[in-house]
RNA sequence: GGAGGAGUGUCCCGAGUGGCAAAGGGGGCGGACUGUAAAUCCGCUGGCUACGCCUUCGUAGGUUCGAGUCCUACCUCCUCCA
């Protein structure tokens, strides 16, 4: 794989990007680019509100996908969440109901409209859903004709099997079927647009090969396979875990300065790479601030902020949230596009400082401010807070009758005064 | 169905002999050093109306001045036997 030499627009760019990891066949997958007549689809759960930057890969892929002249299909799991992925290993958690669902679905497609075009022309980019099929299963019907083609005894030798027999953990019926729910939706989607590729992160790999094997034995065209490699950061933590959870796509669910933040705080041996995947920019821009070294490695931080925030949040927001970090970071300045709550003035006279922490959200109790404050890690206006004690009302106001309260040197809250 | 083992701080792993808000890691957060990075060092890592009070060790009872620790029943998981 890594000496072929694409010819495609497609293969080109996923390549030098460093999106591929696996693919079932890279010279026809390549032809199939160059004809402009792939079909590609990747599918996402509906288990939560948005989709988080883990997700951001596979939506980066469609997104080049449809570029070159190919067309995307975004599969959203409206079924198989009705029964939800068992891999959380904690069954305890209560199966999404199918008004969640259906309303995790509406707001996931508005972070895709950002990044594909949808619509009715040939490569204009389509949603469905696999409840549509999956739940009109019968299951004596789908025994005979598609289980009969799963071999157990293969189907126990995967890797995401195996490892958790090898582990000892629970492996229950339904995650055992998981595979075979997936790779009929890969077949069913041929049958009804004529699919050919499925991509996806490296740990799907697995289940995308069986809806291949599937396609073939059920008699459809050749189906292809490309996964991308699984996101870690440079220190090997998983991608898309920040303080606050996860780092979420809808402008609803995290604003458009934390996301900014997010990649701003970016490791350095991260920065290239993130470039390549989660920009837009011409590969020679980014080599050129590859070569940046040490500090000036910043500069090249918050390019990949602005460029990666402009995707999701628009240019204008990254723009806001670059210049407002520049006031705030470099400059020293107060600068109100900061994250604001508001306090009425009545309100804010018996206010204590352990309160407001809360309130703006820098702490998660009360108890959690005051070991934050002990810390000398609590800032308001700038200056440690000492006094667990402390009453807004004896805090000067800056002008504009706001307060700055500050965790540690990154995160600022403004609380503003109002009559 | 029988025998044995296990479930610990709601992020994870994991010590724990009747006095336990419970050892030790990892992770996370804060401080120092830097460049809003990494590495390193230090501190914190149940809640509250806070020198005190409340809630935590699978679930529900019991013994005891006092239970994560002992007893009973139940639930779940693992191993071996049928």
């Amino acid at each position: 794989m890594t000496n072929f030499e694409p010819k495609s627009a497609l293969l080109q760019t996923l390549q030098a990007r460093g999106f591929i990891h696996q693919t079932s066949d890279m010279a026809a997958l390549d032809a199939l680019a160059a004809a402009g007549k792939l079909i590609a689809y990747v599918g996402y759960d509906c288990t939560a509100p948005s989709l988080h930057v883990g997700n951001l890969m596979s939506i980066m892929m469609l997104h080049w996908l449809q570029k070159t002249g190919n067309k995307p299909i975004v599969l959203m799991g409206g079924g198989t969440t009705q029964v939800g992925d068992p891999s959380g290993k904690d069954a305890s958690r209560p199966l999404a109901t199918l008004e969640t669902i259906a309303a995790n679905k509406a707001s996931i497609f508005r972070a895709f409209s950002k990044f594909i075009t949808f619509g009715d022309g040939t490569h204009d980019a389509i949603m469905v859903d696999n409840a549509d099929w999956l739940t009109k299963l019968n299951y004596i019907a789908f025994l005979r004709d598609v289980g009969r083609h799963f071999s157990v005894n293969r189907m126990l030798s995967m890797d995401s099997v195996k490892l958790r027999l090898e582990r000892e953990q629970e492996l229950s019926f339904i995650e055992f079927n998981y595979m075979c729910l997936q790779a009929y939706d890969y077949v069913e989607l041929n049958r009804r647009f004529g699919c050919n590729l499925q991509m996806g992160g490296s740990d799907q790999w697995g289940n995308i090969v069986t809806g291949v094997d599937l396609g073939r034995r059920l008699g459809t065209p050749q189906l292809h396979a490309l996964t991308c490699p699984l996101l870690t950061t440079a220190s090997g933590a998983k991608m898309g875990k920040s303080a606050k959870g996860a780092v979420w796509l809808n402008p609803d669910m995290l604003s458009a300065w934390d996301y900014w933040q997010f990649w701003r705080n970016a490791e350095d041996a991260d920065v290239t790479r993130f470039l390549k995947l989660f920009t837009l920019l011409p590969l020679d821009d980014i080599a050129r601030l590859s070569a940046l070294q040490g500090a000036d490695i910043n500069e090249a931080k918050k390019v990949l902020a602005t460029e990666a925030t402009a995707l999701v949040h628009g240019r204008e927001a990254a723009e806001t949230a670059a210049q407002t970090a520049a006031a705030t970071f470099s400059g020293g300045e107060l600068d109100t596009n900061l994250p604001t709550i508001e306090i009425s003035g009545a309100e804010a006279g018996e206010l204590g400082i352990l309160s407001a922490a809360v309130m703006a959200g820098l702490a998660g109790s009360n108890g959690e401010a005051r070991r934050l404050i002990t810390g000398g890690g609590l800032q308001a206006n700038s200056a440690p807070v000492t006094d667990p004690a402390l009453k807004l009302a004896n805090i000067d106001l800056l002008e504009g009758g706001f307060i700055k309260l500050s965790r540690g040197s990154k995160k600022h809250v403004l609380l503003k005064i109002v009559p």
